[in-house]
RNA sequence: UAUCCUGUAGUGUAAGGGUAGCACACGAGUCUUUGAUUCUCGUAGUAUAGGUUCGAUUCCUAUUGGGAUAACCA
């Protein structure tokens, strides 16, 4: 399981060549730059790994800095959760925590610096007549009458802004750039709005803020970030970006855009997600069934997995669709070398072993982990009545099948042989227990008995059953790209079925005191982990993932 | 009808002027006191057309497919 790159990808070819050309001594300083509206997804556990990764690689340094320039939407409920999650995948960024808005200060004395060299300018434009001139991609745009304002005009209206001596949307300050330029960004972009709101941490001080243009790439600078890594959808800013650079004759940061990661039958926007939770598709941020990290934690995915599976799917520059498969095979595979093995029936019908002695029980042990002897043992008790999964007995089995039926041979897996030789039903034919003979010498560790059992079930003593809530998840949407339909609205493609609960559960009595990030597998039924609802008077558990489940798959086939 | 990015098995990602590899998925076996795990084998790929070259998936040209871009959002 180890984290090697098996190449270099083309980010980290550039830093490689920048580093041997000498560039900033060497130096590599990346940086994340979430904003603090929204909790963090799958998504973005890509741009993380990369950031903090590559830096890592180079021995660089990674920040931690709130975009935070749009005081309307951000709060500090997210910050507190967004640096948990980080933390929780496994990294720890430089020193604090940063926010563009302590470069506020900075960032108005830039704009100032603009705006003395004729390089912006107040435009008091409408949005509408702004939209109007901005023209489209494949027209020129038109020039702002208030484009060639004086100078001392423009520092005296950019201050009034600044003061608060006009109303939100009454002007706004432009760089002045090209109007005709082929990138609408280049199109005297806004870089300061007027909103009279309070911001999370400079509180009232300010009624003016940058836009996201006028504050990332200065901010990048200010903490001279050598790389700054970010996604595709940032690439026609890239000129923009270095036009300030230039103009502003600041540190020369470098962007570099990559692929975000799409995974199917999962949604990353925050807007949709916030939705499923205000609409109660959902029980919350937290809903094991979200792609939010803080979802995916409580649904039992562990972080080196994540990581691991970003290491998996690579870097590049192409639009792509991760098929889920490939993250459910990481965290199998990382949950098989960890979790604890216990038995835990769902659906139990009784088996009465007829031949084993009334009022006798026995102390069996079970390994925590086959694979692995050190990771201990656990005791179960075994005793005449026994729970066993209701569709590991059949009256009339198919070819093939080799769990319990009327004279078959069955292992309990840590205990005994036995053989059913009746059962009883209800009135609808339902099978309501099954008798068996055990075979006292087949004991597990010691089978002296000869005999052959070639299907092996998991079970729970009778006398020592604990009820158990399962919750059990599925996909939350039907749809490999819920959202990728014009026609169809991605909530059409939810999944009724992506959350089942099992109420009662047989669980031997070992759940009782397992921890709350212990991983475990429920023999033969999937991994789980225990549920923060868990409370002394119920447990429950969430499950990860199934195990593979070839003998399914075979009788979908038919 | 502009500009930019991007086309390698079903999916994702390598290599790279000289044998197209890996993972997942899929299929067939194997092992197994979890129908899990393990192990083995298999199916399957360089968008198209030209050009340069002894040799092109790689370089060049054209075509073609996909994506992005017109918030006082980030």
């Amino acid at each position: 399981m180890s984290e090697e790159y098996k190449s270099k990808n083309f980010i980290e070819e550039i830093i490689e060549e920048d580093i041997s050309n000498g560039k900033h001594e060497g130096r590599i300083h990346t940086r994340f730059p979430p904003e603090p509206n929204g909790y963090l997804h799958i998504g973005h556990t890509k741009a993380i790994c990369i950031n903090f990764e590559t830096a890592q690689k180079y021995g660089g340094k990674t920040n931690l800095r709130f975009d935070d320039t749009n005081p309307v939407t951000e709060e500090t409920e997210y910050v507190e959760a967004i640096k948990r999650d980080i933390n929780w995948l496994g990294f720890q960024w430089e020193g604090e925590a940063l926010y563009a808005s302590d470069y506020f200060d900075q960032l108005y004395s830039y704009a100032v610096k603009l705006i003395k060299e004729g390089k912006a300018y107040i435009d008091e434009s409408s949005a509408e007549e702004m939209a109007d001139m901005k023209g489209t991609p494949t027209q020129p745009g038109k020039n702002s009458p208030y484009r060639d304002r004086s100078v001392e005009e423009n520092l005296r209206l950019f201050e009034e802004m600044k003061d608060g001596k006009h109303p939100d949307g009454r002007m706004v300050l432009r760089a002045k750039i090209d109007m005709a330029a082929p990138n609408m960004l280049l199109r005297d972009p806004v870089i300061y709005r007027i909103k009279h709101a309070e911001h999370h941490r400079t509180g009232d001080k300010w009624c003016i803020y940058p836009m996201y243009d006028f504050a990332h790439g200065q901010s990048d600078s200010i903490e001279n970030i050598t790389h700054s890594l970010c996604s595709l959808e940032f690439m026609h800013h890239r000129p923009l970006y270095n036009w300030l650079i230039e103009n502003l004759e600041i540190f020369p940061s470098r962007q570099i855009e990559f692929a975000r990661m799409n995974v199917s039958y999962m949604i990353t926007s925050k807007r949709r997600l916030l939705k499923l939770v205000t609409e109660g598709y959902v029980t919350g941020w937290d809903d094991p069934r979200m792609s939010t990290l803080s979802g995916l934690r409580r649904r039992g995915y562990l972080p080196q997995s994540l990581r691991r599976f970003c290491n998996i799917v690579g870097v590049a520059k192409r639009d792509n669709l991760i098929e889920l498969e490939l993250l459910e095979s990481v965290i199998r595979d990382d949950l098989n070398e960890v979790a604890t093995r216990v038995m835990v029936v769902l659906d139990p019908i009784k088996v009465i072993i007829t031949n084993y002695p009334e009022g006798q029980q026995e102390i069996l042990s079970t390994a925590n982990n086959p694979k692995y002897e050190d990771k201990g043992t656990h005791n179960m008790t075994f005793s005449r009545e026994i729970y066993i999964e209701r569709d590991d007995f059949m009256i009339d089995p198919p070819k093939k099948y080799f769990r319990l039926a009327p004279e078959k041979n069955v292992r309990l897996k840590g205990a005994y042989i036995i053989t059913a030789h009746d059962y009883k039903t209800d009135d609808n034919g339902r099978v309501t227990e099954v008798h068996c003979n055990y075979y006292p010498e087949s004991k597990s560790g010691q089978d002296t008995s000869g005999i052959k059992a070639k299907g092996v079930l998991h079970w729970v003593d009778v006398n020592s059953a604990l009820d158990v809530e399962l919750r059990l998840y599925d996909r939350l949407f039907t749809d490999p790209t819920p959202d990728g339909h014009e026609d169809v609205d991605y909530l059409d493609f939810y999944n009724k079925d992506s959350l089942q609960v099992v109420s009662k559960a047989k669980a031997e009595q070992f759940l009782k005191d397992v921890g709350d990030t212990e991983s475990l597998q429920f023999m033969r039924k999937g991994y789980f982990i225990k549920d923060r609802e868990s409370n002394d008077d119920k447990l429950v558990f969430n499950r990860t993932i199934t195990l593979k489940d070839s003998w399914a798959k075979m009788q979908k086939k038919k």
